[in-house]
DNA sequence: ATCGTTGCAAAACCTTTGCACCAAT
DNA sequence: ATTGGTGCAAAGGTTTTGCAACGAT
């Protein structure tokens, strides 16, 4: 996982550096968004210290390069999981546990861009959360409250 | 529509002061979306002064009345234009001149929510943004660089 | 050897907090 | 008169900038 995103640095002409290497590491590590101060302190309880203007750098280039995404609720940073696959890269969020799926549909897209056309607005690409329950919290609650 | 707005914070027993005046008659007449303090600035070209403070929580209740919105992609605040329509209110931002539309839509919302549930996610909400052009700057941009 | 990257210091900016005062109801 | 709102001062956090030094190629 971490090696594709080092092949990319490296087709695309980015050094692969330490830096960036504690960074891919970090984010795929990770079971939630994080922010560049996150990184930094996961980092520090390694015995690692990255400036946190480096980390800043480093995320922009990687959301630039689509190893990683911003997420939009959040702010926090996650390693792409899709690679190439085709249609805009969409989040399914779980705001009980945190945990969070990417997901992409070339329909989905399809879709809003013929709705948007009708605006005659013409779109590039989608920013896009489905914010919700996974299959586990949602089991959860119901047990808790039975049914309701 | 400011009117709409007076209404819903009287109702809802808040009050009407002036400084809510202000920012609503603000995001009112505003075309993109504003920070907090490109409202302080407008407001200043006006020779009314407002505490920046005062702006933030009062752009907070906005958004938790639902009488605006807080853009993910770009942080601003944007007048809600939909009031109570069914649906995820969407946003379609253009990334040239800025302006952005609002709008909402049953079907998508509907489209989405059964694509989740393939994943066992239960969707409680949507967010999402299109980023793309409008109809004036795409004109524009076709002109500029003929076909490309 | 080179040029892209990093680290550092500093600045700018954004957001929040607590409390005293004010003003809409 | 009451109570919610606002202003102020201050603090805390986030993000950016410029430049010198470093290190991956």
């Amino acid at each position: 996982m971490v090696q594709d995103s080092i092949q990319v640095l490296q087709t695309q002409g980015y050094k692969v550096t330490k830096p960036r290497r504690q960074v891919l590491a970090i984010l795929n590590g990770a079971q939630r968004p994080l922010s560049p101060y996150d990184i930094q302190r996961l980092l520090r309880q390694q015995g690692k210290h990255l400036n946190h203007v480096t980390i800043y750098r480093i995320l922009d280039l990687f959301c630039s390069l689509n190893l990683a995404h911003k997420l939009l609720s959040t702010g926090g940073f996650v390693k792409c999981v899709l690679g190439d696959k085709e249609g805009c890269h969409r989040f399914m969020v779980c705001h009980r546990c945190g945990t969070l799926q990417e997901f992409a549909d070339e329909g989905l897209c399809q879709e809003e861009n013929e709705f948007t056309r009708n605006f005659d607005f013409h779109t590039k690409y989608h920013l896009s959360e489905s914010s919700g329950l996974c299959s586990n919290c949602y089991r959860k609650q119901h047990q808790k409250q039975g049914n309701a």
